[in-house]
DNA sequence: ATAGCGATGAGCT
DNA sequence: GCTCATCGCTATA
């Protein structure tokens, strides 16, 4: 239980921690069920010059504000009407840097998870995707704006270390109208775990 | 007030 | 590879 500091998300490269991440483990507690899992997959979006952030051009809404807190902080968004997406809001305050988690390999809670996703067995699916991720983990809009570093919701060093040779570096998904932003190579994710949505 | 649409996933071909 | 469920957010009026 190495739970990363307040200082860690306010580091300055999105990019940069969307690669650190991988290989941390994210852990929820919620109505006293705990789930844990490996960070197999994340997306980084960058604040102001990012087409295909929210925060594009210093968008500000009732949605997007929360993205401008210091970082350290969920946002979490519905997609399509929907899923639930979960993202780590990075960066000092006013840059509304974001990082998505697609997908995580599953350790403590696998069959709350398997529960909350109404599957009998547990396959890639329950918590690859960054919808079934925050399903599997009971990630919804009730976290918009969660803490960090409180005791619901966080991310913890893993013992496992990763060698930087398992980490794929790719697009980001789903972000077509982002124009020339789309290519951009700000998705990460580890080849050697199953868990992951699109390889 | 409201039209248009999306950082997806499931199921079927 | 294709379709579509489903609804809150955003922009525009």
């Amino acid at each position: 239980m190495n739970k990363l500091p307040q200082s860690y998300y306010e580091k300055q490269d999105v990019v940069f921690l969307a690669r650190d991440l991988i290989g941390k483990t994210i852990v929820s507690i919620i109505d006293g069920n705990r789930t844990s899992g490996i960070i197999t997959e994340t997306e980084a979006y960058r604040g102001y010059d990012d087409k295909a952030c929210h925060a594009h051009l210093g968008r500000f809404t009732d949605r997007t504000k929360i993205m401008y807190e210091t970082g350290g902080v969920a946002y979490v968004y519905l997609c399509y009407g929907i899923h639930h997406l979960f993202n780590i809001i990075t960066n000092t305050q006013d840059n509304a840097d974001a990082i998505l988690i697609r997908a995580v390999e599953p350790i403590d809670g696998i069959d709350i998870m398997k529960q909350r996703r109404g599957k009998e067995k547990l396959d890639k699916t329950l918590t690859s995707g960054p919808g079934n991720f925050s399903k599997a983990f009971a990630l919804d809009k009730s976290h918009y704006g969660a803490d960090l570093t409180g005791d619901t919701v966080w991310i913890e060093e893993s013992n496992k270390s990763i060698d930087p040779e398992e980490i794929i570096i790719s697009k980001r998904i789903g972000i077509d109208y982002a124009d020339e932003d789309k290519d951009l190579p700000w998705r990460f994710y580890l080849n050697t775990s199953k868990f992951v949505s699109k390889r």
